[in-house]
DNA sequence: GGCTTACTAAACAGTA
DNA sequence: GTACTGTTTAGTAAGC
């Protein structure tokens, strides 16, 4: 690449020193080709490492070539002294070629450069410069203008007050004349250059900032005088260019002023028409109307602005876009390579579209087609999505999809169709979302169902169709350990959907709430703090923590209690596995009086606590199960779970009744609901257990 | 209309 | 005293 680089740079240097300003577009072209310099398009997806690599070679590029420039542009100023008043006409087109491009790189242009840090600080002191020296070379050629000027004003007046010399008029027409177009010429280059610059990622153009044209003109090294002083000179005429005389061949492209054409389109200047100082274009009626015929149907131009990937320049009539487009968007290199690009990009475009139309109507499909199915029974009770369609989504687009999708009549819905009912209406419908609940048995979302539309909860502040309870479960499997604090589980969703972003001391409570009100998350203490898991199986079972009735348990009121039945229980909650180890030495005191079959150490040393805690409340589910049916009478002290729910388990609340009393914990733990009603939970209402 | 569920807000207590 | 965490309750809305 290197060598292509030095190649490309030889190349731009000598077109450079043939006084040609396409020079820019060779270094340009040769970027270009560099980028496929295996006759490939450009590849869309450079690594970061490549691009800064390519935009490190393109800098150097730059850098030589305006050293390059820099170098002739000295030897030219050295021929044009500003102190000379030669007023000749042939002598100033090289003026104009040394003010090009070095003073194309404004201040803020430069700073932009230092701020991407694509040049290494050397060639970044060479810049500056350059940029220094040639800032006082324009300010010296600005006076010698403004020199040439006043000389100008003084032979108009001299007419004016001696009578028209044809001769002299005519001197003085072709002095404006080459006047203009050394102004125009020097303004084209500057486009030229920065419109390079642009592509080649040296600059970036904010969207704030005025046109790309217009900048050079604002802060480069044109100052405003020169065209408020051929305004002047153009005012002073404008009776003489009446006569169609010479001034009928200046045909000068005020549009180059605003853009990067070159001066080969022509267009007639209207003196008129200049406000502050600013050139600006005659519009006729017939070109306005051309324009607005015009500006909606093509599709490279709109708001007076070419529409051309890169370009961006100002045409300020549809006239004057179809000269830019025909002569700075000809059939070259350049413009190949940049359709090229285009079409990579369409084909990107299209490519997606074509999964997200696909995925669409797979998903209408499905729905479709379930939707018109006759009602099936009852399916398997954990295969019956809890994903919610938000009402939202289901009203927004009434006729885009079924309306009841997750109906507790439907078949099997898998849970990836949750997330998939987006429609772009309910993108944009933020607010509390009741929801529709198909079932009160959960289904848990997967990480799939989240991950579908990661990037869009990520930057859409769309409330996810998903409960609380999914959502906190869905964050806490998704952890490593399979257990998070709260303030984990609040980083969790901020992280991963924008609506939580906002309106945090809601969804915070209602977060809270939910670890509260479900039996399924479990807070495990250590010596760390607390953290929450979750029981799967209890979450599918979608159970809750009834209302209305006592505190499930008092720590502090029943810990000395606890203390007697179980002195070990400080120790083990002490430790960091304050949740394992007593529940281990309950569940094997529990098995052991039981006869079930004890878990390995292994076994209970799994990370996936949620897992482990519903296998282990099946097994004494049934292993209570039988013990109360051998004793239903057995005292509270005794119940191996005691150790267990008081402090790391959540404990159904109590029956009025038991919930009396200090020992009311334990008597919870010796009849917990778990025992009560997991015998039947599959086939009685969760209600039931607290009856 | 009743029941269930989820959401929200609030109160309260414990803890760092 | 404050902020955070955790629990509980009450009210509301929506779906069944």
């Amino acid at each position: 690449m290197m060598q292509e680089s030095g190649t490309e740079t030889k190349s731009n240097g000598s077109a450079i020193q043939n006084g040609s300003s396409g020079g820019n577009h060779l270094l340009e072209c040769g970027s270009l080709r560099e980028g496929r310099s295996n006759g490939e398009a450009p590849a869309v997806d450079v690594g970061a490492a490549d691009l800064a690599h390519v935009q490190q070679q393109q800098a150097l590029q730059v850098a030589r070539q305006l050293l390059l420039q820099q170098q002739q542009q000295q030897q030219v100023s050295g021929l044009k002294s500003p102190k000379r008043n030669d007023k000749q006409p042939a002598l100033q087109v090289p003026v104009s070629v040394a003010m090009m491009t070095p003073q194309v790189i404004t201040p803020q242009q430069m700073q932009q450069i230092l701020q991407q840090q694509v040049l290494s600080p050397q060639q970044l002191q060479v810049l500056l410069q350059q940029q220094q020296a040639l800032m006082l070379q324009q300010q010296q050629l600005q006076e010698f203008y403004k020199k040439q000027q006043e000389q100008l004003q003084l032979q108009l007046l001299q007419q004016q007050h001696a009578g028209k010399q044809p001769k002299e008029q005519q001197q003085v027409a072709t002095q404006q004349l080459a006047f203009q177009q050394q102004l125009l010429q020097m303004q084209q280059l500057q486009q030229q250059h920065l419109l390079s610059l642009q592509r080649q990622g040296l600059l970036t153009i904010q969207p704030g900032q005025p046109a790309l044209p217009l900048q050079p003109l604002a802060q480069g090294m044109i100052p405003a005088e020169l065209q408020q002083l051929w305004k002047e000179v153009t005012s002073a005429h404008t009776a003489e260019e009446t006569t169609g005389n010479n001034h009928s061949s200046l045909d000068l492209t005020t549009t180059c002023v605003s853009s990067s054409a070159p001066s080969k389109t022509s267009l007639i200047m209207n003196p008129h028409a200049s406000t502050n100082g600013q050139l600006s274009v005659h519009t006729p009626k017939r070109e306005s109307l051309s324009h607005e015929e015009h500006s909606h149907s093509h599709p490279l131009y709109g708001h007076g602005v070419c529409k051309w990937p890169g370009c961006e320049a100002v045409c300020e009539d549809f006239q004057s876009f179809l000269k830019h487009l025909n002569s700075e968007h000809a059939l070259d290199d350049r413009s190949t390579a940049q359709c090229r690009v285009q079409m990579q990009v369409v084909q990107q475009l299209e490519l997606q579209l074509a999964k997200d139309k696909e995925r669409l109507q797979a998903m209408m499909t499905h729905l479709h087609v379930k939707s018109t199915e006759p009602k099936a029974a009852p399916q398997p009770l954990n295969l019956v999505s809890s994903v919610t369609l938000s009402k939202s989504a289901s009203e927004a687009s009434p006729q885009s999809l079924p309306h009841t999708p997750t109906t507790p009549t439907a078949p099997i819905t898998p849970v990836t169709q949750g997330p998939s009912v987006i429609t772009t209406t309910s993108m944009h419908t933020v607010g509390p979302i009741r929801r529709r609940y198909s079932d009160k048995y959960n289904v848990p979302i997967s990480s799939a169902d989240i991950a579908q539309n990661q990037e869009f909860y990520k930057n859409a502040e769309v409330r996810p169709p998903f409960t609380y309870a999914s959502l906190i479960r869905q964050a806490i499997l998704e952890s490593p350990e399979k257990q998070l604090t709260l303030n984990e589980i609040y980083n969790w969703f901020t992280r991963m959907f924008a609506y939580f972003r906002r309106n945090a001391a809601t969804w915070k409570g209602a977060i809270r709430t939910n670890l509260s009100l479900h039996k399924c998350f479990i807070r495990v203490e250590d010596e760390f703090g607390s953290f929450w898991t979750v029981d799967d199986e209890e979450f599918k079972r979608g159970r809750h923590i009834q209302r209305g009735r006592p505190r499930k348990y008092c720590p502090d009121e029943n810990f000395d209690e606890l203390v007697a039945h179980n002195p070990s229980l400080i120790k083990n909650m002490q430790s960091s596995h304050a949740y394992c180890t007593p529940l281990n030495a309950a569940l094997q005191a529990s098995m052991a009086e039981n006869s079930i079959p004890l878990y390995t150490t292994a076994s209970m040393g799994n990370p996936t606590l949620g897992n482990l805690a519903s296998a282990i409340r099946e097994e004494l589910n049934g292993a209570m199960e039988h013990t109360n049916s051998n004793e239903s009478d057995s005292s509270p002290g005794r119940s191996p779970m005691q150790a267990v729910h008081p402090v790391h388990v959540k404990e159904e609340p109590l029956d009025p009744e038991e919930a009396e009393g200090p020992l009311s914990l334990v008597t919870t733990a010796n009849h917990s609901p778990d025992f009560d009603h997991d015998r039947d939970y599959e086939d009685e209402p969760v209600n039931e257990d607290m009856e």
